[in-house]
DNA sequence: CAATAAACGAGACGGTACGTCCCGTCTTCAG
DNA sequence: CTGAAGACGGGACGTACCGTCTCGTTTATTG
């Protein structure tokens, strides 16, 4: 995970001056991600992030464009190593998961709720939703069409299908659950929505 | 469409007194559709739609809990009566036609970017959240779900399918697009997903 | 005293709303000038204020332009009666009855540094200056121009002599010496200055 | 003019490691004197010192306690060496050649308001105050306690009077006019001022 | 001629106050 | 008794300087 603003243009931090605080960057982030989890987006200001930080607000500002970038980086820091996707041998094995443990960070973790506060603000901030697709949804979505492109070589998904329409079948209804919130999202859920997908796919042959 | 707030406790108006403007009432609502469409939701304040729809902010909390009650009841006067959902003979052709018909609202009026900011505010306002499920979900995937027994008694689909979870996999990808914003949102779009949902919920039998 | 900001541009206040908070005004000034005169000029901030004030910041925008103005009304809700000009008799005695109490004021009370601090505030803020000027140094300077007025009629003063010029050779120096601290402002000071002055004023028959 | 920090506790000046810059010293001086020339004590800011001189502002703070000893050190590096007091045969004619002199530096050069902020600042700032005093009063009022001296020695005026508080006389409404800026401060008014202290210190004998 | 020591530029840091904005409530008067 | 007007307390926002603190980089003097 990179900071939001780099010390220059080119991307590599500034050799001259005094180096960046680490202490004062993971202070922040973690402070961030320990509200986001314990109150919520809506509790998350930056005068109570740089109090508990013991950071000045000039810092966190210097950083971040707003407080928004801080929550993105804070919740990517808590969960962006988790993408696993391996090879089942069937789109069915390798979509449960990969699905299903999203499912699981979604609704057991802390961090649901922060994703959806987070795509919340990206409604109105288009630098945070520009980010938020970069650094969060293109990687999910390059995994799913990865577990889709072996199954289509496997011949089990027929080659003409459109896989970004196919990836928006298999996360679509998993984050309209999450921040519609008509319904549970639980792991039955997620099983039966995948055997639907997976009957869509394979029914071209 | 009634207002959020009743004007007794047990539903009744009271018959004594200076009766209520339906004056204020309209060009409340009026005032805050031209916001939402205009300017979005992030400039959709109370003092602004008090000022220009000539009305105090003590009469718009009178009748409203707070201003995201004011944007979900402005956003649903202007759209609600367009739940047409006619019988085409198959799932194909109802389906079609019904989210067809969502996504151009959604994408050539204004009302879609109003919608996500209402999505957004629910994120964090509970109450706004239920009351969005009850008075805009609920009628549309009620309409879903009779396209769908349509199809069932026809045959098209298995009996065994959940219902809850194809509306889902129908509206799902698409509010998906239109809160993520990764890939337009268009018609081709929702031809080429109605596809593969169809080719899901026929391949059962 | 009137307050910065009036409700209207004639500045009589507007009859509709609700009214302004004669609670909130006094408790700003009464909390301004305790402030001032324990603390100092410097220690003087909005936030401080408000806090102690149980005011809110917003408040305190609205009735004053900055905290140079709140501090300002503030000192001369403090000062401003004191202005007596007895008649006794001759320039001299005149003049020391008015300046001696000045001097008295300057130095006894608080309100000596609060003024410097003013004065202060008012080399950087043009606004500040002129009330100053409007507020404060215009009745006094009138009453002693009065004083110079009758000591004229009397005989005492050649009626030539320019009373404006004449009121900056009574004031400046305890002003200068109020400001620049180099000597102390004292009633031995005052005595001997104002026979200097009286010297030079009566000097021209 | 001297730095307002030595090198070394006992006043010498280290003579080990790299020497101290002429050229970041004069450098300080010189856009200090610009940006209180230009844009008045208000707009003089430690970084924008530092960025205009290419400077650091470490470099500005080991020299300068600070921002105020800094414009202290600019005003007296452009001002000082003017204190002409030539001896000419008069009271008044002595008078006149120094406080003209002095009230044209004020009006028609940038270094009234210069000093007038620096007077403003002293307020807060007990140690400018006094480093005010010491090099910049002292100086002035020393030159004109030397030509009421004269007029002493020539019998013009009366040994017996106070020339402390004389010098107040001569130049209290000098500054009183500066800081306050009720009336212009021109030589119109300083011939007529002059001519009513001289009257003054001359009706004793 | 290296080693050392101090001053240098750059610029990040904690802190404090600023003035603005909006929320949801409260208080008056007019109809 | 409602409604327009508009002031209120609260609290977050993002900005601006302050004076301090690292860094890596000169630049003389010392050994």
């Amino acid at each position: 995970v990179t900071p939001a603003k780099q010390a220059t243009a080119d991307g590599a931090p500034s050799k001259r001056g005094r180096p960046r605080s680490v202490r004062a960057w993971k202070a922040v982030l973690e402070v961030a991600e320990e509200i986001l989890e314990t109150e919520g987006y809506a509790a998350l200001t930056v005068d109570a992030v740089a109090a508990r930080a013991g950071v000045s607000k000039a810092t966190i500002y210097r950083w971040w464009d707003d407080k928004a970038a801080v929550a993105m980086e804070a919740v990517l820091n808590a969960i962006e190593p988790e993408i696993a996707a391996p090879d089942t041998g069937s789109l069915k094995g390798d979509l449960e998961s990969q699905v299903l443990s999203v499912i699981e960070m979604l609704t057991t973790t802390p961090h649901g709720p922060a994703l959806a506060g987070l795509i919340a603000e990206a409604q109105s901030n288009p630098t945070l939703a520009e980010a938020f697709r970069e650094r969060f949804l293109k990687v999910r979505r390059t995994a799913a069409r990865e577990l889709l492109g072996r199954a289509v070589a496997r011949g089990e998904v027929d080659p003409s299908t459109d896989l970004e329409v196919a990836v928006d079948a298999i996360y679509g209804p998993v984050y309209y659950r999450l921040l519609l919130g008509h319904r549970p999202l639980d792991e039955r859920f997620g099983r039966t929505h995948l055997a639907l997908v997976c009957d869509g796919l394979t029914a071209r042959d």
